[in-house]
DNA sequence: GCAAGGTC
């Protein structure tokens, strides 16, 4: 009989579509019990070398198998005080709904000589990567594993992965460990000790659950942050200068190089040597082409970020929107990280694929007749996933409204990934006047190219510029002092925090929208609509719970050293480089536990002792509300 | 009744 070999991807998809590669699109397909998505898949591969022709049972775990939880004497509330959740045994259980999955693996495992793992290639795929061995070996403690090495399913890229399997990366696998156990202590602890506290202080807080996490805090910390300045900013007034020439029937406004200053006085003066000088003088003209780059093939990141500036839908809505895209088979897997296109990926082939429609199918067919070009390539690759793109037309009576939308953006921003960038020429022109100089710029475009596809990104023309020619001498047609205020920020819009929390590390692309959405849910934060009608924008602003909570924590660690609030991404920051350390194999699991801990331990201690500075935060802000 | 990370 031929040799076994069990392959387990991370989800159902990876494993149907590595079985069609491997198998060359003959397989059987078997149920498993109690999982309506896992599915088995049989077939023959030669994976060559010493392992020869094979049978092979394809199968998939369904992300993690596993969830890390306290002990049950830990669980209940008043078990303990919340610190002993630093120590407090844990254990490492299969879910309960997983329970199948998890059996059909041992089965399989008992007969099988080989296990080849097919999670995901980054780090939470290692670690799902070692779980599914431990169900393997507890099936078969003799199972040799390897690790398949993948960054896209294009069918020549799996063949080889599965002739030169690798060995599992325990240390990446590690470094996920040390997060699982350090997200539950540190949020479990953090919570019961905060909600216990302030429970009891107002009315307004008696059944609610005042949760902490690593990365809901630092996200509500960015939207209190900008609140502040908001609230507290004063408006200063400036000053500026700004001349005018009215020539061949058009009006050009020069801009003063130093902007504005906020010293009218010597705003004046620097007017007054203008005029004395009468003449200004043409010191440059600079014509030359200039260009609007194409953008970037699509992240997970940049798809929520574009989703809630063009598309009037918030990052979480976009996210579902883009799943069942993908499981219906439309687009590619929406959580990535990568900004560059695979070279062994057929990207004609898939702008063909967009002929029949009717908005942007001529475009497609234009590019294919000559105008492709090669996608830029950004500098992100999680080597797990392509960037996101559509895999089939689809037409648009078979989509709901919100499919419809996010499907549209997805095509067209792939198109325009294909397409030139857009042309124009600039013309420049600086002058001096008096002792001051002053600049204007034209702009002509002249081919739109991805603009044509891309509507979501602007690039006019600007008036046409008179003839100027450097050298020359005219006198201004106007010359004056204008005021203006400085004006407040704005209040955070979802894509600047989506921004801001990419920028700092809190969450990945797959969770970002989840912590948003749980500081909504605690109700940290609320929605605020700026504008009417379609300019309106969302707007995030604390309320009054999370703006005591962040001025209580700030104020619990002010002036300690060493310790900075929890409120803000250092910590979680700091956690993250200890994971590259395990990853790079200069620390070790246990150390890395045991140091975070400790770092954590030190505020949770200090937050116990000067309690009282979170009360009277939220008595500030809280009591108003309760006694109306 | 706590977290964050996978995925359905």
């Amino acid at each position: 009989m031929a040799r076994k070999i069990l392959c387990v991807a991370e989800k159902p998809a990876i494993a149907r579509a590595v079985a069609t590669h491997l198998s060359g699109g003959s397989f059987h397909t078997r149920e498993i019990r109690g999982n309506k998505y896992v599915k088995n898949y049989e077939f023959d591969f030669n994976f060559g070398g010493a392992w020869g022709n094979c049978s092979v049972t394809m199968t998939s775990v369904v992300g993690h198998l596993t969830g890390l939880d306290f002990d049950p004497q830990y669980k209940g509330w008043q078990s303990c005080p919340p610190g002993a959740l630093f120590e407090a045994p844990v254990q490492e259980t299969v879910d309960k709904d997983k329970l199948p999955i998890a059996n059909n693996i041992r089965d399989q495992a008992k007969y099988s000589k080989a296990l080849f793992i097919w999670t995901d290639c980054d780090r939470e795929g290692e670690h799902i990567g070692s779980e599914v061995r431990n169900q393997a070996k507890a099936g078969n403690a003799r199972i040799e594993v390897k690790r398949a090495k993948f960054s896209n399913t294009e069918s020549a890229h799996v063949r080889r992965a599965a002739l030169e399997p690798v060995n599992l990366d325990e240390y990446q696998a590690s470094a996920v460990a040390a997060r699982i156990e350090l997200d539950l202590r540190i949020g479990a602890a953090f919570t019961r000790l905060q909600t216990l506290q302030l429970q009891t202080v107002v009315a307004a807080l008696k059944e609610k659950v005042i949760s902490y996490g690593s990365c809901q805090f630092p996200t509500l910390g960015f939207v209190v942050d900008r609140y502040l300045r908001v609230k507290n900013f004063k408006p200063e007034t400036f000053w500026g200068i700004k001349v005018i020439l009215s020539r061949e029937g058009k009006k050009v406004n020069f801009l003063w190089k130093r902007v504005h200053l906020f010293d009218r006085a010597v705003v004046t003066m620097m007017l007054e040597r203008c005029l004395v000088a009468k003449q200004a003088k043409v010191i440059k003209v600079n014509q030359k082409p200039t260009s609007k780059w194409r953008p970037l093939p699509l992240t997970t990141v940049d798809l929520q970020m574009m989703g809630s500036r063009f598309l009037r839908l918030d990052s979480q809505t976009i996210m579902k929107v883009a799943e069942a895209l993908y499981t219906k088979g439309f687009i590619s897997y929406p959580r990535t990280e990568t900004d560059q296109f695979d070279k062994a990926i057929d990207l004609k082939k898939l702008v063909e694929k967009q002929y029949p429609d009717d908005s942007w199918g001529q475009y497609a067919r234009e590019l294919i007749d000559g105008k492709f070009r090669t996608p830029r390539s950004g500098r992100h690759n999680d080597k797990a996933h392509p960037p996101i793109h559509p895999v089939s037309w689809v037409s648009p009576n078979q989509l709901n409204a919100n499919e419809k939308k996010v499907y549209e953006f997805v095509v067209r921003r792939f198109l325009a990934c294909c397409s030139d960038d857009a042309k124009g020429q600039s013309t420049e022109i600086e002058i001096q006047y008096g002792d001051e100089s002053f600049h204007t710029n034209g702009l002509i475009v002249l081919e739109k190219n991805y603009l044509d596809v891309y509507v979501y990104d602007k690039w006019e023309s600007s008036q046409q510029l008179p003839n100027f020619e450097r050298g020359e001498l005219f006198e201004p047609t106007e010359a004056n002092i204008f005021e203006g205020k400085t004006t407040a920020p704005n209040y955070l819009t979802e894509p600047e925090l989506i921004g801001l929390m990419d920028a700092n590390g809190i969450g990945t692309d797959a969770t970002m929208a989840e912590h948003i959405a749980k500081i909504k849910e605690r109700e940290y934060v609320a929605i605020h609509q700026r504008g009417g009608g379609r300019s309106s924008v969302q707007e995030f602003i604390p309320t009054r719970l999370g703006v005591a909570l962040v001025e209580g924590y700030d104020n619990v660690v002010e002036g300690l050293p060493n310790s900075v609030s929890l409120s803000k991404p250092f910590l979680r920051k700091e956690m993250e480089l200890r994971m590259l350390e395990i990853c790079s194999g200069t620390k070790s699991r246990q150390e890395v536990v045991q140091q975070s801990l400790d770092m954590y331990r030190e505020v949770f201690i200090h937050t116990q002792r000067r309690i009282n500075m979170l009360k009277t935060a939220c008595r500030k802000y809280l009591v108003e509300e309760t006694e109306s």
